[in-house]
DNA sequence: TAATACTTGACTAAATCACTTGGTTATGTG
DNA sequence: CACATAACCAAGTGATTTAGTCAAGTATTA
């Protein structure tokens, strides 16, 4: 299993995007600010989450990223997927050969693991992530803080 | 979150070791080779095992490794924390400090995901995995295997 | 047509993994 | 007592991955 900063930031970035899903593109480097992610590793992520077709972008002033699918369309395994890290546990990817071309003694249990993980990750989406209260009042810290620094 | 072939290394040994417990302590060799680790890696990671007392040891000839609990007591989990791996997913290791000092946007989805992946692993002990069925038969075609090899 | 914004690819320092090497120390057996 | 055995220990190592940076684009639109 593996699951790290980058899946982290996908789907952090992507709830940002939701959040702020307004008429308006979001730019990336709103995102990544409020994020705290660095731009230009938040814009590989961006391009392999449109290439899955979870975002849509447009270019030009006035351009950025939404979502190219409901926030209740979106689990957080799809993210995860989407940037390639994979959810997997077992070594052998469930192929049944992790122990000389045989299956390991503890086969079953990495695979009862994975049906565990993956199971809870696909039945989470972004809608559900907004519904609770806790991101919405976290996400009002960081755009008040945004609007502080970002005030003329 | 970080599962990988240490983890797995230590939970294979320790079912070997379980399903070979007899009166003699077990060589580390034999479990090396069952279970197809290299020797020293696997020494690496028993000397951590004894170091949480899962295992006890007996030196010299005829010596070798035996559980120090019983297999009822050795949940998947304390295996896996032994060998230094963590469950933990989130970035701040629950310390709500993810993002500048915050907790991040999805801080409590990742503790969720600890609490499901700790509470599965906590549930489950070195005896439930040797009374399932396809462990032991795995188990008896990797010792017919052993045998074959040494036998004179 | 200049400014904005997305796109791509190559590169990199640091960390981690899965070991290997080369020993030392304790203990039971002949 | 010598010696084989098997646990114990410290350090190093090649490959891979992470989490980025850097540089040079291309497309869009005000």
């Amino acid at each position: 299993m593996k699951l790290t900063t980058k899946g982290r930031y996908a789907v952090n970035a992507l709830l940002d995007l939701a959040l702020h899903n307004n008429k308006k593109p979001v730019h990336l480097a709103d995102v990544a600010e409020r994020q705290n992610i660095s731009l230009t590793y938040l814009e590989q992520l961006f391009s392999k989450l449109k290439r899955h077709g979870l975002v849509s972008s447009s270019r030009g002033p006035g351009g950025g990223y939404r979502l190219a699918l409901e926030a209740d369309e979106i689990s957080i395994a799809k993210i995860i997927y989407s940037v390639d890290e994979t959810i997997d546990i077992t070594r052998c990817h469930g192929k049944q050969n992790c122990q000389k071309d045989q299956r390991c003694l503890t086969h079953d249990l990495w695979m009862e693991l994975n049906m565990h993980v993956s199971s809870f990750l696909n039945g989470i989406t972004l809608f559900d992530l907004i519904q609770r209260n806790n991101v919405k009042h976290v996400a009002q810290k960081q755009d008040f803080a945004f609007v502080q620094i970002h005030k003329h």
